[in-house]
DNA sequence: TATTGTTATACTCTATAACTATA
DNA sequence: TATAGTTATAGAGTATAACAATA
């Protein structure tokens, strides 16, 4: 997936959910939302949505492939196609485990944190138009109820 | 993308966004555990996330190639090769455009009205879990959150 | 024997460019 | 000329299966 981000996209993504729920239509939408901006901030770098997930992930960790593999919910053999392309592109390292020899221990190169870092900031700007249609009180509310879920 | 739902990969999700704007954060982490429903409902059917879109935009509408395009945000010639797959399936078919001989309108067959109508149902069961965290007040003020986005 | 990671293979998704048929 | 759709091509993402190295 590369981008879907028209206001005409995020429509039609909502009408895959039940128009009777409309809790679970406007989650929906608001997905759609969300993950076209990470769409379009992952290519604004020249990286899938996925790729832009392993930087983050990385970002506070050193983790193994099949540790990165678990995290993203992807199978080891395209963990491994991707941490390979990452490192091709300066973005990450692999090292020996000393622990196991049998296994490398993944991490973010400087350019890796710098580009994870812009990131950060271009979702919230990219967010910020939407968000802000909400004042500080809803702000408050709806993120309270969000973390509820979890 | 085929599936991220672990909590881990939701969790590391959230760590794309900024740690010290919580509305971020928060919208990140809900919109891939909704994504994630919504892959797991498509891969349930062997369909992709942005099959089952197609499903969902012709649920209540007839397209033209160009349209459907539109509204996915993906080029003529990925559609075209999407509708291709789709027809093959039997979930979709293609007509000549009576009002322009160069056009194909796109529509859903029997087999993919049901399709779409399951995975709706579907979506609202895998997101139930979720959303059954809140009560009544809760998911009124939530919804009302949610839609004054838009 | 079991596990870690890589490689080989195959398929889908995606865009760009070139093409055709029609407008 | 311009537009609608298809096809050819190429690269990334993905999983499965088989493999090598190590535990």
């Amino acid at each position: 997936m590369s981008d879907d981000e028209s206001p005409k996209a995020s429509d039609d993504a909502g009408a895959m959910a039940a128009p009777d729920q409309p809790l679970i239509d406007a989650l929906v939408q608001a997905s759609f939302l969300t993950m076209g901006v990470l769409n379009r901030v992952a290519a604004a770098h020249d990286l899938s949505l996925t790729q832009l997930r392993v930087l983050a992930i990385l970002r506070d960790r050193t983790t193994t492939v099949g540790e990165l593999a678990g995290y993203l919910g992807l199978d080891k053999s395209t963990v491994s196609g991707l941490v390979a392309r990452g490192e091709a592109r300066g973005l990450l390292q692999r090292k020996p485990n000393p622990h196991d020899h049998r296994g490398v221990l993944v991490s973010l190169t400087a350019i890796g944190h710098r580009v994870i870092a812009e990131g950060v900031k271009q979702v919230a700007t990219g967010l910020a138009p939407t968000l802000n249609r909400l004042d500080s009180q809803e702000t408050s509310r709806l993120t309270a109820l969000l973390m509820r879920l979890f």
